[in-house]
DNA sequence: TCTAACTTACCTACTAGTAGGTAGAGGGTC
DNA sequence: GACCCTCTACCTACTAGTAGGTAAGTTAGA
């Protein structure tokens, strides 16, 4: 009844899923097609329609997927017993590792893309940046409580500007390559947003 | 010889233009066709080959008017003899114009779809991002040799950051619909860059 | 023998792009 | 003023290739 399939293999599906993932984070969601998928799989294109119907049913699959494992990527943060700043640079951290895979946030490809999208992924994105604002929020709550945060307005608003900011930075950062530029812009955006040294 | 058009007229290359630029800031290059702009237009496909032969070719003109046209207000901004504080505030009103049109930046479109872009249109984002990154860096030299904006490390890295802070508060403002999320974004991100109050 | 996981073989709609033709404006020439 | 020429800006009609999707049949394992 969980998300396992039914046996003990590795699972085509999830196989379909990891290199429809990558594709989407690097080519867009309207820049793929089930033939690229099917042809790196090694199956037809109507062994795809099997697993997943369409390709709407596919984007749905591939934004819950994500979702839920930079969920658990937050729970580890979370666990760590990290000082609130330390918190946010390990957020930084998730980003970087993205890059340096050559790819995009899925859910900011996704929202470039967002008018072009069905329904029911548009709403899964806007929940993947709601749940991530409100982590952001929920930390830098902490970081004004303890103190070791300074900042006008809400954390909310505070949340928000790193998000959008840490989206932007992957944005610009992956056309020239360059995890420096997009580290650079994550520590100034983070140190200006929650009051510097 | 010039880019002028023989006659007074409208111009039917200006207006295909304009049409396919609203097109790729709202759905990107890879989600519109030249069918779509030929239907809004009211000519044929064909007809846009004549004055563009391939969606290559578009991208490059697209691009390249929309550099010169922010180059443009770049300088209507250097003209207002302004202080560098608000030359900032109205480099970020520029993007809220933008949103408010539902539109997500050009070029930060494009950047997310760099990958599947023809080598001539790639360039020319780099260009872009390097012009609006320059003019960043060179007001903010302004305001740290007046003494009304203070920050650590150069001022280039604080370019890149503004600048990719409001790329990624138009990306994720844009799916909300709301042009009060991007504008508390950008505030918050400027004012922390250069040294709030 | 039932079923999950495929296959072949198709379909319709759409993609960018091309070949070749035409209406009409403008100009020059006798 | 009739004739011709050239040019711009379109047109109809087509191509090859790809998009997502489907119906029906095959295979392999519990």
């Amino acid at each position: 009844m969980a998300s396992t399939t039914t046996s003990a293999e590795i699972g085509t599906r999830e196989r379909i899923l990891d290199i429809a993932e990558r594709l989407v984070q690097t080519r867009g969601f309207n820049g793929f097609s089930y033939a690229d998928v099917a042809a790196e799989l090694g199956i037809t294109k109507a062994s795809l329609h099997y697993h997943f119907p369409g390709k709407s049913e596919l984007g749905d699959a591939l934004v819950g997927r994500y979702t839920e494992r930079f969920s658990e990527q937050l729970a580890r943060i979370d666990a760590g017993a990290l000082n609130p700043r330390a918190k946010l640079a390990a957020y930084a951290a998730l980003y970087a590792d993205v890059l340096r895979a050559d790819r995009m946030c899925l859910c900011g490809m996704l929202a470039a893309e967002y008018e072009t999208l069905p329904p029911a992924m548009r709403d899964a994105i806007l929940r993947f940046f709601d749940d991530n604002q409100d982590w952001l929020e929920a930390v830098m709550e902490e970081g004004r409580a303890d103190r070791s945060m300074r900042f006008e307005g809400t954390a909310h608003d505070g949340a928000g500007t790193i998000l959008g900011g840490l989206e932007g930075a992957l944005l610009v950062a992956r056309p020239y390559h360059d995890v420096a530029r997009f580290e650079a812009a994550a520590t100034r955006l983070i140190a200006g947003v929650t009051g510097a040294g």
